[in-house]
DNA sequence: ATGGTTGAGGGTCAA
């Protein structure tokens, strides 16, 4: 069987390009991200008609997340449990002569309910269950993003610890666009990261954590070259100048992970007219 | 060169 993750960035603008890919490639179950649509706006035709079915989560133009599938989708779930919304930080107080006012916590009825957003889909695949994840992107250090992407990380090692606890045998994929750069060799150059996102020691814990929960990061231990990445910016020529980044991962439960026989970063997908900035990661497993 | 690219929506915002 071979399983895919890929960043589409709007699944409108490139379903016929993602067709064409899971044909090209004989890929049965590919998870992607950033559809950037509401349900009623995909276009399930384009991939029934290939011969897929899809389970798909989208609220709006941001996020939104899918499972297609030519080998079953079933008991499939919109979001995991426990999975936080985003919330702005608490108000600050602030004005002439006052410095910040942190932590103190606003009166609750002034605390915005978190607005949940379409990142995770998990569905069951040829006997997989497979997880398509968005990681929010964070934006910056001191940005009320980062607290949410922390948490968010935070929740889902926690969920899947206890999908291992509950059935150590359990195949679970957790696959998608993690939106952090774990080794300083994921990306072109350190020193545009000072300060910045995906880089950060408490990002990088947060994605290790998934080690110590048992999973393997299948697509590092068959792909260990440094400098190999998933994602290259749209602007200033950075794919040419392969100025790119390596965020997108496939973490295994370990019977999933004894499974897997190859990975390929399809690299050739970032070339052309109307690519995502991001290129398909494909695992290959043994057995049906 | 104080910008550089996409996509969605029709507001700029997000990446």
């Amino acid at each position: 069987m071979r399983l895919a993750t890929w960043n589409v960035n709007s699944v409108r603008a490139r379903a016929d390009r993602v067709v064409a890919f899971l044909e090209r490639s004989g890929t049965d179950v590919l998870a992607i991200q950033e559809t950037k649509c509401r349900d009623d706006q995909f276009p399930y035709l384009a991939f029934e008609a290939a011969g897929y079915e899809v389970a798909h989560v989208g609220f709006s133009q941001w996020n939104g997340v899918a499972v297609i599938s030519r080998v079953g989708i079933d008991d499939v779930e919109l979001a995991f449990a426990g999975q936080p919304g985003f919330a702005k930080a608490p108000a600050v107080a602030s004005g002439p002569g006052v410095d910040g006012g942190a932590g103190q916590a606003p009166a609750a009825e002034d605390a915005p309910d978190p607005v949940h957003e379409a990142r995770a889909l998990g569905a069951t695949c040829g006997g997989v269950r497979v997880w398509s994840l968005y990681v929010p992107n964070g934006r910056a250090l001191d940005d009320p993003h980062y607290t949410y992407k922390l948490a968010w990380l935070d929740a889902l090692r926690a969920q899947a610890t206890r999908w291992l606890g509950e059935d150590p045998a359990a195949q679970v994929a957790l696959v998608g666009d993690w939106n952090v750069a774990p080794l300083d060799t994921d990306v072109w150059d350190m020193a545009p990261f000072d300060g910045a996102t995906h880089v950060s020691a408490p990002e990088r814990a947060a994605f290790a954590a998934f080690a110590d929960a048992g999973y393997r990061e299948v697509s590092r231990e068959h792909l260990p070259a440094e400098h190999t990445y998933t994602f290259w910016d749209y602007k200033q020529l950075a794919f040419p100048k392969n100025k790119g980044m390596r965020i997108d991962f496939a973490w295994a439960s370990p019977a999933l992970a004894e499974r897997v026989t190859g990975v390929t970063i399809d690299r050739e997908e970032r070339k052309g007219k109307g690519a995502s900035d991001h290129v398909p990661v494909i695992l290959d497993l043994d057995g049906d």
